[in-house]
DNA sequence: CGGATAGAGTGGTCTTAACCAGTTGTGCCG
DNA sequence: CGGCACAACTGGTTAAGACCACTCTATCCG
């Protein structure tokens, strides 16, 4: 029992552990207590509970006081879902879809992307645009940006069919571990109404998403306007028993 | 420059004094350091941290390494995710709150609501409908409907503030799980407009939630209708190895 | 005068060390 | 034999301090 060589930080490789760890059980059963963890794999007690803290959340394990740390029922967490297709991530199983290309090249990030990608403003970054389409239907905008050095080499045609996140882990050696996402209300602009062939001041929404791999570090920053008449989001919650 | 009296966690009165603080202030602006702050409210850092990332989480505030926390857009932030502290049915965590009931009373559920509350089409639901304020601004409206057997005794005054999902574990032995929550794009109608004080065909998120309790049954149905320029949704994703 | 640099201030991570609060099993006492 | 109390677990919270990484600014040197 020991933690991987020291890349990354600690809280984040002794949540790595867990998870392999985790994989060989079943549903419910009980991890050893915190205690005894500290002393195996040589960490504090905080540390070892900020990783715990962080499979809870998402699902994983549930804690229950005075009793002990067990796996949860579901084993897979997918905490968001998008209708169509079932993910956001996972290429659409309904309708056949398609990207538009409109846009592909790098510059200097600039002081607003630097920040949301935590580069050096100078720092290059890839900017695409496309289009995408569904049976031959405009369905949504999306303007990515991605750290040019991750994915130097990247061509248009990897961006026009199959899985984006696939290209990046076999390619270039990205692994997707998490996004946060914001969703938001707008109506579209001239440009977008003309691209989504519907009227302009169009319901829509802007979906915001910064996605990590499994170091922490910012793969992509990417802002997409979805037609509100063809799109919507639907996600599931839980609770444990001290929620409000 | 103190915290309330000794009731609860000390790092909620820690995270509830820091709202009051932020309450007053401008989008953006910077808060005291954090070592500053241990120094004025008399707590450890770990403690001001944790309360400071419960805001971080539901974004009210943002930190920025090196440079200092400043107050998050101006905007009211809801995480989708369940955590432990902000949760999504803790009244949103930035500014002043209050429920303005539009609509209270018990009827015959019909054939949509029964279908939706699993429910006979007889049976009786009830149905409150209520506007959402923040700071004299009116927010939402939300439509809600629980089956009238469940929160029999239940009264206006219940919903007008405090935590609605308290009040149904603790005066009616509901306790609340788990939900699913759907969200679109749609633009305001000619009712909705006049109530939330926007134009007609404004943009606005539509979402619909059905919440269980913990045996699974359906407690509630709601529909609400939320302002595109002040709401958004952020939610937080995790994939393992296998996401495409 | 301008650019490089050092220092002060910021948030980020981790450790050690208590003590509090539930749960459970065991053993004593009635 | 049965019930109750205590002891030994469990996770939950807070403290105090060290050190790292990043940002900004003011100063010094060319």
């Amino acid at each position: 029992m020991t933690l991987n060589t020291g890349a990354g930080l600690k809280r984040d490789r002794v949540r790595d552990f867990l998870l392999d760890f985790v994989a060989d059980m079943k549903a419910g059963e009980a991890i050893p207590s915190e205690r005894d963890l500290c002393k195996e794999l040589g960490v504090s007690r905080p540390t070892l509970r900020a990783a715990i803290d962080d499979l809870v959340r998402s699902g994983v394990l549930v804690r229950e006081h005075g009793r002990g740390t067990f796996t949860g029922p579901h084993r897979v967490t997918q905490a968001l879902a998008a209708t169509p297709s079932g993910s956001f991530y996972a290429p659409p199983a309904e309708g056949h879809w398609l990207s538009r290309i409109l846009e592909f090249g790098s510059a200097p990030a600039g002081p607003q992307l630097a920040r949301r990608l935590q580069l050096a403003p100078a720092a290059l970054v890839l900017r695409v645009v496309r289009l995408r389409v569904v049976d031959d239907e405009p369905m949504a905008i999306e303007r990515l940006h991605l750290p040019h050095v991750l994915v130097d080499g990247l061509v248009p045609d990897d961006m026009e069919s199959g899985s984006f996140y696939r290209v990046l882990r076999e390619r270039f050696g990205v692994d997707v571990r998490s996004a946060v996402q914001t969703i938001e209300a707008t109506v579209t602009d001239e440009t977008e109404a003309v691209l989504l062939s519907v009227p302009e001041h169009f319901p829509a929404l802007m979906v915001e998403r910064t996605t990590r791999d499994v170091n922490g570090g910012i793969v992509e920053f990417t802002r997409s306007i979805y037609r509100g008449d063809r799109y919507r989001v639907t996600s599931e919650l839980h609770f444990d028993a001290a929620s409000g």
